[in-house]
DNA sequence: CAACGTCTGTTCGCTGCCGCACCAAGCTCA
DNA sequence: TGAGCTTGGTGCGGCAGCGAACAGACGTTG
């Protein structure tokens, strides 16, 4: 939407303002920020994109700001599922971090939007220079292997009720809207699931009155509530108790 | 079983002859090796010990030698499920590296056997000091990644029998005998599933001749088929074709 | 406006897993 | 040696999810 900037300078303005969406990005301290800004590329990220295939290295480092991306394992029979989500308050390509030269996961684009991204190699130099960065990448790791952990055990415990309501909440953490671009097929390939199951848990979700949807587009209507119920009901169970 | 040794310099001796039997300690380049023996503390871990329970920070960094451990996944209802496995290939309590101060999972030993350890602040120490540490840290986060982002696939798409074999075949990588020390109970709570379900589907590779039996061990007849059985049969099909 | 492709709703039979209950055969320890 | 716990084997009803197939509704595009 933006015109591309005409000077150098303004580009660098444009940069400071937006990048700092992103949260990693937001507490750079002062003296790496001046470096970033003018390693920082502003790109447009296209709902479908691969940004990283699996058994590739990472060309750049994404920072997203309005765009959601998903990290997939996909299985050598065809299946793939989702074990992340990325968005404003993280980033991809933690393997030119821990440095085996490719990730086992692809990246794909879940929600189209803005992103600021920094080349591998620019990525590398910054990691070995700045005490502040390897540890921002460290706490990024840190918390992506908190979320794939808690998929897995998802994985094995939640009915596709529950997973629906999950993944909600983890897309409306990242959004800026109630409303999700997603169609029932979508969600369904994420979690690894039939269509027809997540017709039906979002029909069952619908006349409770916790979402509403139209082709394409799911809304939460009752936030409280659809994360009460991606809880196991052991929970609720206990709660009552 | 060895004796504890009478002087300081015999009980290093004692550490450098094990203690590489860690791959990771193995690959230390012998600048950091020679502070290191000294910092290594070689410890006798019990079946079913816990090592950093979810939620503490480590005490200690572990580096099992003929020990096995299990980082379990604990949910709020008290299901629980493994996420990973550790054995002489690597190390346990990579939180004190990834800075958060607490693990999500639980880490507790499941083949009694010996282990190296180094108190959390030395470690900490280590890392700060020394590229070959943190960089064999990274490659460790690396791994351990892989291995959750893994599991979290299987538990989605795997039935109990190709998760009884790969649970195997991960034990065996790490074993010194084709006989592994478990039970259907235990390896019912690993997998998140049944022991009924455990049961039936040992019965069913016993009978196919790929394993044997008796209470609390599991002994490996054939290990090619096995492995070959823990993959989806649209596997098969497609190398029938 | 009409045609087509995409998305959602619905059905049916089948299978795998669950929860429960019970029994038999080890192993351990007094 | 015998009591008691642990481990493994079995049966049964029930349900959630799968695979396949089809129909209607929506939107886009020519």
């Amino acid at each position: 939407m933006t015109n591309p900037t005409p000077s150098h300078i303004a580009a660098v303005g444009e940069v400071a303002d937006n990048a700092r969406q992103n949260h990693l990005l937001a507490m750079l301290p002062a003296e790496d920020w001046h470096r970033w800004a003018l390693k920082l590329e502003r790109v447009h990220l296209l709902r479908g994109q691969v940004l990283c295939d699996s058994g590739c290295a990472p060309q750049h480092v994404y920072f997203p700001t309005s765009a959601v991306v998903s990290l997939l394992y996909n299985t050598h029979d065809g299946h793939s599922c989702e074990v992340a989500i990325v968005g404003r308050e993280g980033l991809t390509g933690i393997s030119l971090f821990t440095g085996g030269d490719s990730t086992a996961n692809q990246v794909v684009v879940q929600t189209a939007g803005s992103a600021f991204r920094m080349a591998a190699h620019a990525v590398k130099q910054e990691i070995a220079n700045s005490a502040a960065v390897s540890s921002m990448m460290l706490h990024c790791v840190q918390a992506l292997m908190a979320q794939v952990a808690h998929t897995a055990a998802c994985h094995r415990f939640q009915s596709i009720d529950q997973l629906l309501c999950r993944r909600l909440m983890q897309g409306l953490d990242r959004a800026n809207s109630d409303t999700l671009p997603m169609t029932h097929e979508l969600v369904a390939s994420l979690l690894g699931v039939r269509r027809e199951g997540v017709t039906s848990a979002a029909l069952r979700l619908q006349e409770d009155g916790l979402i509403t949807y139209r082709r394409g587009h799911i809304s939460v209507l009752d936030r409280a509530r659809l994360a009460e119920r991606a809880r196991p009901r052991f929970d609720e169970m206990a709660a009552a108790a």
